[in-house]
DNA sequence: ACACTCACG
DNA sequence: ACGTACGTGAGTGTA
């Protein structure tokens, strides 16, 4: 047995390495003891993040208490699996820091299935997020192992990260390349990855103790297991990739954007991402740009080259100037490296053997409680067009569903602050109802037109947003004065924002600038920014309202057709057949009533294709 | 590390 | 007193 002596805020603690089938008889007594205690803390040492990709090695796990960590040489095979396995079957609860990560190796690595895993798990991060979900850039104490436990444990807490990096460098290795190649034996490795469960057991209590102090729900904290658990299954599930279209479109953007960067090329642009160049060859050119950044720098983003290109927002010629062949060749050339880089190419690099891609679903991640996906960025496909989704498909003889709620963000904001016309509106409006033609017509009569709708969805926005006169005008290509008269309407017709907004903003100041969601979420609010409130708490209700309706929809058996979540839609992958049927119970799990105002979804059936929601054919 | 850009809801 | 667009992930260039 290799021991590793260390202290954790004044108090030793121990690492051990079994190394012997008597050190494995040893960890066994020690497990006996620790689970009748309470839930044992778990953790893995993988070979990187790529989990489902072919030659994926899970190298040790770890189990331990707030003295001892136990570190299991996983890779070695034999007793060493057998007793891990043991421990991960028959263990009556486990802590773990970022459970769905360790969910998906074990489930795929170590045949635990994050069905039998999951309900016996805590997820301290789950908690940690509960506490305070922002990030550190945005003045919380983030979610990562290393700066909670600087914060609750100690402040010389390791980074045990950062502090494996410099090791991995000593060996010549880059961080990727170390996860999956530091020698087994190797003591820091060891020691941190005891380490880490050990702060995992400690972090636990104390978390417990912070959501108690501030009367966060318990039943919160359940229902985010559940959310995660159901996102993970997803995950694991996957979508199939239609590799042989992925590759050729792939090919196909990669000679686009070569294309027209020789284009640039010619007008001196040598790197089409370098906006100093692009600036600099415009104004040779004779453009007056004169938008500029942050930074003073001349902008050059799509909106200001699209119109030199005498193209609209949907790239149509608008016939207003003679357009500038360079700015054209640039946004083309652009869009062909990211659409490339950022999905095509993903896509190919993280398939698995059986041709899916697995989207890490973070079903906690942004400050309101929205969820993200990384890995490939699922929730950022291109929409304007199918050429991207198109990659991916549903299952053989199945077909892609959408079903997305209708203007959640609205309903939710005439539900918690109690809009009385605009509740009147979504209660009496019927199936097609449209918030933004409702509230054109209110206060421009029945001749309200399309114009008028887009003025007013401008100003709801802005409503929900907080947007200024200026944005506002910019976004919508209305006039500042056009605006500003349809925001002073708006607040007429709908006066309860306006009442709402300053009496949470007065409830915040009182409560150490935090906003308690109608749902117990805490939601921390920035000083300088608490107009921010309006948003934050209709997005943080909208995002519970998806999270409730994933639980309704497993409650329901469709889990098995879910694919993804994204914020206001689920896409789900249905047999042909059954399609309208199950669209019907899809659209049904997430149509509910929430203080009065109908929360509806729509579901659209498409073909086998996630392209063929979108664009024209296919 | 930061700035800029661009994809989404 | 007044006005402030919200939340993400990812790639590339620059210093």
């Amino acid at each position: 047995m290799k021991v590793y002596n260390y202290e954790i805020a004044g108090d030793p603690v121990t690492v051990r390495v079994p190394e012997t089938l008597a050190d494995l008889d040893e960890f066994l007594m020690w497990v006996a003891a620790a689970e009748k205690a309470g839930p044992i803390a778990l953790d893995t040492e993988t070979s990187g993040l790529d989990v489902y990709s072919t030659g994926y090695r899970l190298r040790t796990v770890q189990f331990g208490d707030r003295r001892v960590g136990w570190v299991l040489h996983w890779e070695r095979g034999g007793r060493f699996q057998e007793v891990a396995l043991e421990v991960l079957r028959r263990c009556p609860r486990f802590l773990i820091h970022n459970a769905p990560f360790d969910w998906a190796v074990i489930d795929r690595h170590a045949s635990v299935s994050l069905e039998s895993l999951a309900p016996r798990t805590t997820d301290t991060r789950i908690l940690a997020a509960l506490v305070d979900p922002r990030q550190p850039q945005e003045g919380g104490r983030g979610t990562a192992l290393k700066p909670l436990s600087a914060w609750y444990l100690d402040p010389r807490a390791p980074d045990t990260q950062e502090d494996l990096t410099a090791i991995f460098h000593d060996y010549g290795l880059t961080k990727a390349q170390g996860f999956a190649r530091i020698p087994l034996n190797d003591p820091t490795y060891n020691l941190y990855a005891g380490l880490d469960v050990i702060l995992t057991a400690r972090l636990e209590p104390a978390l417990r103790r912070e959501l108690d102090m501030l009367e966060v729900r318990p039943r919160l904290v359940q229902y985010e297991h559940e959310i995660a658990r159901i996102c993970a299954v997803m995950q694991r599930t996957g979508m199939i990739l239609d590799v042989p279209y992925t590759k050729a479109l792939a090919a196909r953007l990669a000679d686009e954007e070569q294309h027209y960067a020789s284009v640039a090329l010619a007008y001196g642009v040598e790197n089409i991402n370098a906006t100093r160049q692009v600036a600099d060859a415009l104004i040779m050119m004779g453009e007056d740009l004169r938008e500029r950044t942050k930074t003073g720098a001349f902008k050059v983003d799509k909106a200001v080259l699209l119109r030199l290109a005498d193209l609209d927002r949907d790239w149509k010629r608008l016939g207003q100037r003679e357009p500038n062949p360079l700015a054209d060749a640039i946004i083309r050339s652009k869009r062909a490296g990211k659409w490339r880089t950022a999905y095509a190419e993903t896509f190919l690099s993280v398939l698995d053997a059986e041709g899916r891609v697995h989207p890490f679903i973070n079903s906690l991640q942004a400050r309101t409680g929205r969820m993200s996906i990384t890995r490939p960025a699922l929730q950022t496909l291109p929409s304007s067009d199918q050429m991207i989704r198109r990659c991916l498909l549903a299952e053989p003889g199945h077909v892609m569903v959408s079903t997305d709620f209708q203007a959640i963000e609205m309903r939710v904001l005439a539900a918690l602050a109690d809009v009385k016309k605009m509740k009147e509106g979504f209660v009496n409006g019927g199936a097609d109802f449209d918030i933004h033609m409702y509230t054109a017509r209110l206060i421009k009569g029945e001749g309200a037109t399309q114009k008028d709708r887009k003025l007013f969805k401008g100003a709801g926005f802005g409503k929900v947003y907080g947007g200024g006169v200026k944005t506002l005008a910019r976004q919508t290509g209305a006039t500042e004065e056009e605006i500003s008269r349809a925001v002073a309407a708006y607040d007429r017709e709908y006066p309860e924002i306006k009442r709402a907004s300053a009496r949470w903003q007065r409830q915040a100041r009182e409560t150490g600038l935090v906003h308690v969601s109608v749902t117990g979420r805490r939601l921390p609010l920035d000083r300088e920014r608490m107009y921010a409130i309006v948003n934050y708490a209709c997005q943080s209700v909208a995002r519970d309202c998806l999270g409730q309706s994933l639980i309704d929809l497993e409650a329901n058996g469709l889990l098995p057709y879910l694919r993804l979540p994204i914020h206001d839609e689920v896409v789900a992958s249905v047999p042909e057949r059954e399609a309208p049927e199950i669209a019907r119970e899809i659209a049904r799990c997430m149509t509910f009533d929430l203080y009065g105002v109908p929360i509806v979804a729509d579901s659209d059936i498409g073909k086998r294709s996630w392209g063929s929601l979108y664009g024209a054919d296919e």
